[in-house]
DNA sequence: TGCACGATAATCT
DNA sequence: GATTATCGTGCAA
């Protein structure tokens, strides 16, 4: 995808991602899947890492849009997320769920359901801090390859401050999208 | 230099 | 549903 292609701002940016590909070439293998379940976080958003200025962690949430940002968490998982805005605004989106489309296998249905699977999924870890989604590489992202369904907002997971946002994006229905049954109902609003 | 804690997930009951 | 494994980061001292 170009970047010309994607939108700048992040909550714009969440929401387009749904239902785009990921895709990661790893060797002759190829791992492709659709994009399921997303979060924004904004400039100056309490919640995002990027609220406390630029430091060495969090640097490439400040890259122009386009741009994965890896960050190790919990002493066990590595998330991935895209850079939002222009270069040198700190804000960015989470990605949180992705369905598999390899064709031959079925994998799990859990296979990148959750945000610590999908970078495990996908083989992503700190190296990857920073490349740029929109150029050929190891990592990027593609258009739609199937049709996309009803979006669905929530209050975004695992946040303590600023919880009250509906700034999580997800298909409606899809049985990928991780989080609680209760954010995931017709109750939210598309 | 120390230390509290986090945009979680596996493993229990 | 509760517990816990596990470690880099940022801030205080």
């Amino acid at each position: 995808m170009r970047r010309a292609e994607i939108p700048e701002d992040a909550t714009e940016l969440a929401r387009f991602l749904i239902g785009r590909t990921l895709v990661r070439e790893r060797g002759r293998a190829r791992i492709v899947g659709r994009i399921v379940e997303t979060e924004a976080y904004l400039p100056h958003d309490a919640a995002a890492h990027s609220f406390i200025g630029m430091t060495p962690r969090n640097r490439s949430l400040f890259l122009e849009h386009g741009h994965a940002y890896v960050y190790f968490c919990y002493g066990a998982h590595f998330m991935l997320n895209v850079s939002a805005g222009p270069e040198g605004v700190g804000c960015g989106v989470l990605l949180r769920a992705i369905e598999p489309m390899n064709g031959n296998v079925r994998p799990a249905f859990d296979f990148a359901r959750g945000p610590g699977r999908l970078a495990k999924a996908f083989h992503v870890d700190r190296r990857f801090d920073g490349i740029d989604l929109c150029a050929t590489g190891p990592l990027w992202l593609g258009g739609a390859l199937a049709p996309i369904g009803e979006i669905g907002t929530s209050v975004r997971i695992g946040i303590s401050k600023d919880a009250h946002r509906p700034l999580r994006f997800f298909e409606r229905g899809n049985p990928h999208v991780s989080g609680p049954r209760r954010l995931n109902g017709d109750g939210a609003k598309t």
